[in-house]
DNA sequence: ACACAAGCGGATAGGGCATTCCACTTGGTT
DNA sequence: AACCAAGTGGAATGCCCTATCCGCTTGTGT
């Protein structure tokens, strides 16, 4: 209530009601659940239903569907920037790139919150906005590395990176069961075209069956 | 069944009375205009007054959706069949290969509704799907001759058309107005990725403000 | 000109969602 | 034990959507 100028951190102004601290917790447990299946437009009502709150719970503790998301996803926003900071100290630089371009893409195919997290400019969430900042300058400085080993194209652009995350989450989004494996081959693709040699080995493809199967059942465009 | 056997039109067992005609004209037109800008989701009610009829109008003549959508899209379908038999038809498999592609995206780019429309699965939607089922059969064979030609991979599949018809979805419907550059930029790396030689020549690269601006405007996420 | 089926659109039922309000409970401090 | 601010859940509000119903209007064949 009282917005106090307290510790000018976005911290927790006072402590939490035990009681209240746990639920808290409980809810962003089933969001984090459902975001994962759903994505970021879950119903916020269904997720104090999840939670087993009251709807005022969820929006006395979340005022904002960002407050929750930045919550829920904080974590995973950090250990993907531990990840790209790992891969600009990798031995090889290709090998750092590589396989980070294909643990994020991994990521995003199992947590569809995730994925569209990663390709969204929330400029009110400073936490995950930092987080995806110097995961990028992490990546920035990668590239210029594999670019001097001679592995990685002299015109790949930091830019192509969320451009591929994009990419995938639209795979993702459009195809269901097959997700994974035809995500897979987007990566393989994407990297073959990143790389000098473009020797890069290549996933299989997913059958027709399965790729036409997922894409049946879309969002909300199902109707009868 | 009725001896009126009239236009070449199969459907419309009854001609319509004149003005209901134009009505339904009138709906499509609308409905294109919609779906273009807003994609498949747009809501039957605004389609209805964007028209100008009213709602029941609407849902007397095009009872579900999707027979709105086959009745908007039919002929945007029929045009991405007539291009791809062109270009299974090209002097050159490759370039009628790569034109087909650039062509398919770049409408993708320019018509939300079309994007979704072809990265979907509607099996009630007989046109779209025979529509759909023929382009991917030329498609199929323009493949043929391109690998034989040696200038496209052996390993490509015909999955990974859609599966690149998907990507190219997510990332329009993710950026703003930036879409464009950064459908071509992952058109052209893709090309790449497919091609035996690994040369082809890659569109610039968006740059990171107008990236990252257009990200900002999700769908329905954006409170507050 | 006239009858009437075809067509029309507003009203309405029914549902989901975000968000606010409020009367009641409860943890923690004294 | 008693107090009360912090916390709670559900009801209420307001919006938008799909889908159907129904009394009125209109094109068209005779």
């Amino acid at each position: 209530m009282d917005s106090s100028s307290e510790s000018g951190m976005c911290k927790r102004a006072r402590r939490l009601r035990s009681d209240a601290e746990q639920n808290r917790d409980r809810i962003v447990e089933a969001a984090r659940k459902v975001y994962r299946r759903e994505g970021l437009s879950a119903s916020m009502a269904g997720i104090a239903r999840a939670a087993g709150v009251g709807i005022a719970t969820l929006f006395r503790r979340f005022p904002t569907r960002m407050d929750l998301i930045a919550a829920v996803f904080e974590d995973a926003m950090q250990r993907n920037r531990d990840a790209a900071v790992a891969a600009r100290d990798a031995e090889s630089a290709w090998e750092g790139f590589r396989e980070y371009v294909e643990t994020v893409c991994a990521l995003q195919a199992a947590n569809r919150g995730f994925a569209e997290v990663l390709t969204m400019n929330y400029g009110t969430a400073k936490v995950l906005e930092r987080q995806r900042q110097e995961a990028f300058e992490a990546f920035t400085q990668l590239i210029g590395r594999a670019k001097k080993e001679g592995r990685l194209r002299e015109d790949f652009s930091p830019e192509d990176l969320p451009i591929l995350l994009m990419a995938n989450a639209g795979v993702l989004g459009t195809v269901g069961d097959a997700g994974a494996m035809a995500s897979k081959r987007l990566v393989g693709q994407m990297l073959r075209a990143f790389s000098e040699s473009g020797s890069e080995p290549l996933p299989p493809a997913p059958s027709p069956k399965e790729l036409f199967r997922g894409m049946v059942r879309q969002r909300r465009t199902g109707g009868a």
